[in-house]
DNA sequence: CGAATTTCAGTGGAACTGAAATTT
DNA sequence: CAAATTTCAGTTACACTGAAATTC
């Protein structure tokens, strides 16, 4: 009666896979990140783009990460309001604000990678390590593909 | 200044990848299906799995292709609008509607499937034949591992 | 009774848009 | 002037929730 078989169609779409695992990254990582406060992808993100490549405008690191700048703004506002982040306007051209991340945002991402690490784990549990590798080098190369080069 | 840097932490995250790709799985289909009416990713889904497995009930549906029973009775109706499909009570049990495709309906499901080949082709461009073979495995086992067995 | 189905009304995270104010 | 940055207000697609009405 609802013998779980998912149309061929679809099982071999990879649309629609993508859109589906997609789907359930996202609950097992806000799961793990539920733990947390002002712990949501993005402010993962953030934090990690001011920890690799040091202090940068808004605008900057939201193209690195990925973000809309108004998305960035608003997140900025909360790990500001937190600690993580201090924001200061850059002296050089007044337009930009310089965000850089403090040593309590450190700690915060320290603590989120732990979170996140556990997450990928239990999303790619049925892989190999070997296969691990290879799926993570196919996505970055599609990724890789789409972003604007600029 | 702009330096299209993705962080390591976020290049080598597949929770992070997945979603990018997800992302712009979503743009590029969603720029290939405009051209049609009434064909949302979902119509697309409930079409195929109509036409794969025959009628069935919205919510045996909803569940074989993975949508939410809100939104297969709203999508549904845009679809028995449009006379892609038809939707009676079922006899031997008057809770459930039987749905089923209609001719309309499998000639507005080889149309949509045509644009979304070329999606997907545009999609994987980068990988070889073998790749996307080996993605689509793995993407396939992964959605099937966290699909609940049922 | 408890359980399943359909439907409706609404919520919430997330990506995105348009426009204003400022500065280069 | 044109272009870039930040910010705000709002929109949209989408997954999901809660609850009612019906039927098994």
């Amino acid at each position: 009666m609802d013998p779980r078989t998912t149309p061929n169609r679809l099982k071999s779409m990879p649309s629609w896979l993508i859109n589906q695992l997609s789907l359930h990254a996202h609950r097992v990582v806000a799961e793990r990140l539920r733990t947390a406060h002002v712990a949501h992808r993005y402010h993962y993100s953030l934090l990690a783009g001011l920890a690799e490549t040091g202090p940068a405008s808004q605008a900057d690191l939201g193209r690195r990460v990925g973000l809309d700048r108004s998305d960035v703004t608003a997140a900025i506002n909360d790990l500001a309001a937190q600690g993580a982040v201090e924001r200061t306007t850059d002296p050089a051209d007044r337009r930009r604000n310089v965000v850089s991340i403090t040593q309590d945002g450190q700690q915060h991402l320290r603590a989120m990678e732990a979170l996140l690490r556990a997450a990928q784990d239990e999303l790619l549990a049925p892989l190999s390590e070997a296969e691990r590798a290879e799926l993570i080098r196919m996505l970055a190369m599609l990724v890789d593909h789409h972003t604007p080069a600029n």
